[in-house]
DNA sequence: CTATTCACG
DNA sequence: ACGTACGTGAATAGA
């Protein structure tokens, strides 16, 4: 007979993990599934990884167990478990049924005694035992056949306590853990232990003495004045601790080792439950061929395209393989609408004179699912489009901008429409990814033209009912034909600039690896966080002090403290900046520089929970401005065209004038209005003092303080900035919200209607919902609550920007010039122009930014130009 | 494929 | 007591 491979599992424990570590799902019929999304996710990669041959779940029994005979107060003072979890427990016990997995709780008894009892019985009899729980106690138990995982941060990481382990982490044998227990107590089951006993002292007694018993007998020899005390006072308690951790072994079960024979789950019952629950990704799982339940459709793939076949009215979708429309191929087009429906592979399609007429003309409405991709994919081909009337894209976006959306299939599915196959079925994935029939992508193509044709109506409607349609409509509709125009503009590039210093860095750094090495006295991987922290850590002896999930943190925060202890870290700090400078921005860039000399972004127009852009392959929108060094790369962007200019602008503190705005601060009101330095102006009334005892140490606070306030701040966030105590952080806050009590007010009630809606608004009615704000989970609440202040600011801070690109555009347009957009980043706007416009640009760059949207405080914009972006300051 | 780090507003 | 500043994208290491 095989050897038997026991796995015991903490039902509550895991459970609690489970709705923790995830945020508060619901699905569809509004039942919380998070806790028993987790803990299925548990289940499945331990089933996999650990191939049990008996398998328990052991619950907690009632209230009321033996330990409450020893300790009336034993559990007490914790919280109620949360409705949105005890909600979930049935739920999880129909799952575990599913699975054929068996389940037990015993009266008075918790699933700890239930668990110990069955592995000490299991570990005599040879078995290999696995004992998982969120709760660090249960490796007591652990021993030459009985490991224990206990979960770490998230859901899927565990980390396993054997015996050695458990000697090698704390120092003494996995019983001892008990005695820890009774010398330090544990709070969260209201063990009391011994008052002023913390872990560290805890252990350093065990390893001096081995247990509780051998402290007493050797008390006297314990010279810490005040830890003799303690210790003596609280002898008994210490001794009742102990009894209360420790985890029955003989508990009066009645379920044997081989009533956990693990048969494998009934999938008809497992499928039912995922269904009910809405586990998408856990049904694919299981059933991959499920998905593909689609309606049979009809598909015309066109050789010829006649006038007669297109109407006024119609949707339209542009397929490609690859995602980066600048550079994928495109297969073709298919078009329909509720009369017809085609496909035209893409060497027909751009030929057709007929279709280019169709695609030009505004007045044939075209409905779509990324205006943008469409417009600038076709571009390439010198295809000019307009009249795109509903981007399905966009319009989702708009209606929720939490969801995030990979392709046509998971925002038409979102939206009851399952009659579309995902990109990933059809094109396959990794290595793996191919181009199929055409026959296939021309259908799978129709299907998207279709979908797009029946939903519009649908999400317009939305978008009418929330008030959101002029937003979508006016705003970000015209701004995608902008934003195609920019990416497909991009941005000249110097190869040159950027390889002279990347040789200059290429030279830096070797000097400084040589340096570090010399030092280290040793070779290894700087880039390796992990690696570093031995050396820094273990091997030099440095203090840590902020740790990881996975070890300990060497951030820059953290280095710059140790930088006086030892003269390696400014080495490896230096070596950080310009690593950092030569790969993401040297590198990086050069591969990114197209055939014609440029760089062309693409702008995610429906990527934030926020509003804003984003910038990716590449990011054009973090290039290095803070420090010197690293600014240099700017020189490498340039004008396209002889004797042009770049023309930049940017927003001064619009997002503190936003808030200005929507507080309706008084003084905040005023000090705009003023054209005061508003950091100053913050310092003046935080520290009480007149502008000319503001010092530069006061403005820096204030300037973090106003930073604090616009993210939703927190004492501790403050505290880390400014690197200051939580206390000194508080009392910055108080007086800054008793000084500006607008702001304070404006704070507290932008909470309570995110309470009272589930959501926040910006100034164009722009939306992102917050249903964490009602969570019973201290983290998540506080997040959204965060979120509540921070999100109607640079919200709205983002839709004065883009109003203000469509502004510029008709305005250059108007004037008939000749200066191109080229890239937004979040409050700047980057132009080209040739010398001739400049004068121009000075006067209505400012003008046409300020009044984009009016404010009850003036927005201010400062410009500047130059022979590169690195002169545009 | 995830975690860590660091560039920007 | 809890344990965090808001919003992004890219490179690298190491399972």
């Amino acid at each position: 007979m095989t050897k038997k491979k026991i796995v015991l599992l903490d039902g509550n424990s895991l459970a609690y993990r489970a709705f923790f570590a995830l945020p508060l799902l619901t699905n569809d019929n509004g039942i919380h599934t998070n806790a028993v999304y987790g803990f299925t996710m548990m289940l499945q990669n331990i089933l996999v990884d650990e191939k049990p041959t008996h398998i328990l779940v052991a619950w907690d029994a009632g209230k009321t167990t033996f330990r409450h005979k020893t300790y009336g107060e034993y559990k007490g003072g914790r919280q109620k478990t949360p409705s949105e979890l005890s909600e979930q427990f049935p739920y999880l016990r129909k799952l575990l049924d599913a699975y054929n997995i068996p389940q037990y709780e015993l009266d008075n008894y918790e699933a700890d005694d239930i668990i110990g009892t069955l592995s000490k019985i299991s570990d005599a009899a040879g078995s290999e035992v696995v004992i998982i729980s969120g709760d660090k106690d249960l490796t007591q138990l652990a021993s030459n056949n009985t490991t224990v995982f206990i979960t770490r941060k998230g859901i899927t990481d565990m980390e396993k306590y054997t015996p050695e382990h458990i000697m090698e982490k704390y120092g003494i044998e996995p019983l001892r853990i008990i005695d820890m227990k009774g010398l330090m107590g544990d709070a969260s089951d209201n063990i009391p232990g011994v008052p002023g006993v913390g872990e560290k002292t805890a252990l350093k007694l065990l390893i001096e003495y081995g247990s509780v018993e051998n402290v007493y007998k050797s008390i006297d020899n314990i010279t810490a004045k005040k830890l003799k005390e303690n210790l003596t006072v609280n002898e008994a308690q210490a001794f009742m601790s102990k009894e209360l951790a420790t985890i029955e072994v003989n508990a009066p079960i009645t379920v044997s080792v081989d009533d956990l024979a693990y048969t494998g789950p009934d999938m008809d019952k497992v499928t039912s439950i995922y269904q009910e629950l809405k586990f998408r990704t856990l049904l694919e799982k299981i059933a991959p061929q499920a998905e593909e339940v689609l309606q049979d459709i009809d598909v015309t793939v066109i050789a010829e395209l006649k006038e007669s076949q297109l109407s006024e009215e119609m949707a339209i979708h542009i397929e490609m393989m690859d995602e980066n429309y600048l550079t994928a191929d495109i297969l073709g087009i298919s078009i329909a609408n509720e009369l017809s429906n085609f496909y035209i592979p893409f060497a027909i399609a751009k030929e057709s004179t007929v279709l280019r007429k169709w695609l030009q003309d505004s007045s044939n409405k075209k409905y779509t699912s990324d205006s943008k991709a469409a417009f600038a994919s076709l571009a390439r081909y010198g295809i000019e489009t307009d009249g795109f009337e509903f981007d399905l894209l966009l319009a989702t976006y708009i209606v929720n901008p939490s969801t995030t959306y990979t392709d046509v299939a998971s925002i038409t599915r979102e939206f009851g429409n399952a009659d579309v196959r995902q990109d990933e079925a059809v094109y396959g994935k990794g290595a793996k990814k191919a181009l199929p029939d055409q026959s296939i992508v021309a259908e799978h193509a129709t299907r998207k033209a279709q979908a797009i044709w029946e939903l519009r109506p649908i999400i317009e409607q939305k978008l009418q009912e929330n008030d959101q349609y002029n937003l979508y409509h006016e705003l970000e509709l015209p701004l995608a034909k902008i934003l195609g125009q920019m990416e497909s503009t991009g941005v000249k590039t110097d190869r040159e600039t950027l390889q002279v210093i990347g040789t200059e860095l290429t030279a830096k750094l070797a000097k400084l690896e040589a340096d570090i090495y010399d030092i280290a006295g040793e070779k290894f991987n700087i880039n390796s966080p992990k690696q570093l922290g031995v050396l820094l850590f273990e091997k030099i002896g440095l203090t840590p002090i902020k740790k990881t999930k996975t070890g300990y943190s060497t951030a820059a925060d953290v280095l710059e403290k140790l930088e006086s202890e030892h003269e390696i870290i400014s080495h490896i700090l230096n070596y950080r900046q310009l690593g950092k400078l030569n790969s993401t921005y040297i590198e990086g860039l050069l591969k990114e520089i197209h055939e014609d000399g440029k760089i062309h972004t693409r702008f995610q127009q429906a990527l934030t929970t926020t509003g804003r852009l984003s910038s990716i392959n590449p990011n054009l929108q973090n290039i290095p401005v803070r420090l010197e060094e690293g600014r240099k790369i700017r020189a490498a962007f340039v004008p396209s065209e002889p004797g042009w200019y770049l023309f930049a602008a940017d927003y001064s503190q619009i997002e503190l004038r936003v808030l200005a705005h929507m507080s309706h601060d008084e003084k905040l009101i005023e000090a705009f209005r003023d054209g005061a330095d508003i950091h100053t102006r913050t310092a003046m009334d935080v520290f009480g003092v007149t502008e000319d005892a503001v010092t530069s140490d006061m403005r820096r606070a204030a300037k973090a303080v106003n930073f604090g306030i616009v993210y939703g701040i927190s004492d501790y966030g403050l505290s880390q900035n400014l690197d200051i105590t939580r206390k000194d952080a508080q009392k910055f806050i108080d007086t800054y919200l008793a000084n500006f009590p607008g702001v304070k007010q404006y704070m507290a009630d932008i909470v309570a209607e995110a309470k009272r809606n589930g959501y926040v608004t910006t100034l164009l009615n722009r939306r992102r919902y917050l249903p964490e704000i009602t969570s019973s989970n201290f983290n998540l609440r506080s997040f959204a609550e965060r979120t509540a202040m921070n999100t109607p600011i640079q919200g709205s801070a983002a839709d004065v920007i883009k109003k203000a690109m469509l502004d510029m555009a008709k305005r250059l347009k108007d004037e008939g010039m000749q200066t191109r957009m080229l890239l937004q980043v979040h409050d700047e706007l980057i132009f080209e122009a040739p010398e001739e416009e400049i004068e121009k640009l000075k006067e209505i760059v400012p003008e046409v930014m300020e009044s984009a949207i009016m404010l009850d405080v003036p927005l201010k914009v400062d410009w500047a130009f130059g022979l590169s972006w690195y002169e545009t300051k």
